[in-house]
DNA sequence: GCAATTTGTGCAAACGTTTGTATCTTTGTC
DNA sequence: GACAAAGATACAAACGTTTGCACAAATTGC
């Protein structure tokens, strides 16, 4: 491996100047920085970035924390992050927690012992709070949070409007048609949950609806079978789930009944998985734009944004499953 | 942040005693051994990774690079490694191509300049060679490559074993009392394709059985709808598929069809892609087990294995549309 | 009890880069 | 032509660890 010595030698100057030169100081004469840039290629010179980052005190890397890689919504997050760092000329070091609280610990230390710039995290279920994380970064290494946020950190946050999103789900299905509305809610933990209950809410209430049924629980296939049948026996004709794999449950109970969807029955979930589009009939789901929150993410870090919060809209994707009237084909 | 200097200074010795003993060094006293962990867990320390790894010419990371890390067989692939290798002490840095071959360079540059300890690599599609690797990485990089592998380089190989997988699928289709049995093989530039078409043919050999039909394409929904249609009106009554999405494809149009799956017409796919078990009926499937092929190549990597090709089984996941004699639920 | 060995530490030089300060060279001004 | 200012480069220290070698002290063998 050659090294900044070799190629100062090889000119007879100094590492300084020849470092000075490839980091575009304006310090050094434009000569002798095309020499310098000629040499470096010639002799296929490649910055250390060890020592460099041993020097300097930090790495152009960022490092991202999920829960999952293999979820559709984080794997999309990661991959708008990635790109908007990568234009950046930063690397990306993603670790993943897979829900657990001690392994959230262990990436986030691993990401400082390595001197990443900055911190892209969504929290793992386990994690209460946010005190381990402050404790961890200090003030030195700049956090973004999204999706799962502590409000309590200081540092940009990028959260989904799930307010916005679920009220527009839900006027979607009364402007079907639908009129006996229930909702999956999702667990009462999570703040995404929360907002999307209350989205679906004001919507029923700016129709002046009442809530049909509102099931309060995890969102998996087999809750959402319990509640759809439950649903069905309270007089619902239509379910808006905070999640899709509880739609998809529903989906399967009422379509075992023998009740016809989107006919007689209207659901849309939330997540926009990529089952939703293969299923028949295919689910109409609120879509969480994770590519846009990478994105959001990464340009928060870049800008040094402290504290704001950046909400980005969900986008009704529509299709079979409530879609009562064809307004087109998906 | 507390150095080992601070902790010489702070027990009146010097940092290299401190470093041995930090390091579990047979060369120093138990005594003082006890008293360097006691005054370094006292103040905090943590070993500035980057210094170390300056100083030692390599990292604890090991890198990972997959064509995306947003598929399911690639994301469990990187749970398996990394639980093992985190097991030994070694961090996981993840990197993503989108099977672009420039991007697959880059990655391999970032992990050379980070000085990873090794390398897991499948490849991207626009890769045709791997000379780049080997140009890259030179002979101080370990590498093991897995799934998509090119023989002519050195180092460990982790792959399917799609031949048995193919066999076996089939084999299960003729026990079922399918007998007229075709197949969607995917594009044949690939190994793991061409594998599985000849694990088909075998199997049906095996039985003194002939190829109902053949039908070389990619492995999406849309040639899937076709195929089977082709396959239905040429009498056959069973497809192995080397793709789920195909396979999805398949059932959706034979189900539009009016027939009746699996009493007509029996499919198995592969990869078990995770709508499959969510589909109805659900789509019997060669499961990958990518989480033993990430483990088979961390392992791989731990032990310094040179050259060796480790082939894992596949497994065959049987659900109901296959299991015409209803084997069990699934 | 002396030499030979073992055991435990210290010393100092790396690893390759960056950067504050000093030094040297050029240019411009009167 | 002298002097100041600016421009370009050199010097040297640092970043925090690891590690070969030297050295002292403790142990062993005869």
């Amino acid at each position: 491996m050659v090294t900044i010595t070799e190629i100062a030698e090889a000119l007879g100057i100094t590492p300084s100047t020849v470092s000075r030169a490839l980091n575009g100081s304006p310090r050094v004469k434009p000569s002798t920085r095309e020499a310098v840039e000629k040499m470096a290629a010639e002799m296929g010179y490649e910055r250390n970035v060890v020592a460099s980052n041993l020097r300097r005190g930090r790495s152009d890397i960022v490092g991202i924390i999920v829960p999952r890689i293999n979820r559709e919504f984080f794997s999309s997050v990661i991959g708008g992050a990635e790109k908007v760092l990568n234009e950046a000329g930063l690397s990306v070091l993603i670790c993943q927690t897979l829900e657990r609280f001690d392994a959230e610990v262990r990436a986030l230390r691993t990401l400082r012992n390595n001197r990443v710039s900055g911190v892209i995290l969504s929290h793992a279920i386990e994690s209460r709070d946010g005190s381990h994380v402050a404790e961890i970064l200090g003030d030195q290494i700049p956090l973004v949070q999204f999706d799962r946020v502590f409000s309590e950190l200081p540092g940009a946050k990028v959260v989904n409007d799930n307010f916005q999103g679920a009220y527009a789900a839900t006027k979607h299905l009364i402007e079907q048609g639908y009129r006996r509305i229930g909702t999956l809610a999702g667990y009462m933990t999570s703040e995404a949950y929360v907002q999307r209950l209350e989205g679906y809410r004001a919507a029923l209430a700016d129709a002046s609806l009442e809530p049909a049924a509102e099931f309060v629980d995890t969102i998996i296939p087999e809750t959402g079978r319990e509640a759809a049948l439950q649903a069905l026996a309270a007089g619902c004709d239509a379910l808006y789930s905070a999640g899709d794999f509880s739609a998809l449950g529903a989906i399967q109970a009422l379509q075992e009944k023998g009740v016809r969807i989107p006919e007689d029955f209207g659901i849309v979930g939330t997540a926009n998985e990529s089952f939703t589009a293969l299923m028949s009939p295919s689910l109409s789901s609120l879509a969480l734009k994770a590519s846009d929150i990478g994105r959001a993410a990464a340009r928060a870090f870049l800008d040094g944004a402290s504290d704001g919060e950046t909400v980005i809209p969900m986008e009704l994707i529509i299709r079979q499953s409530s879609n009562k009237n064809n307004l087109w084909q998906k």
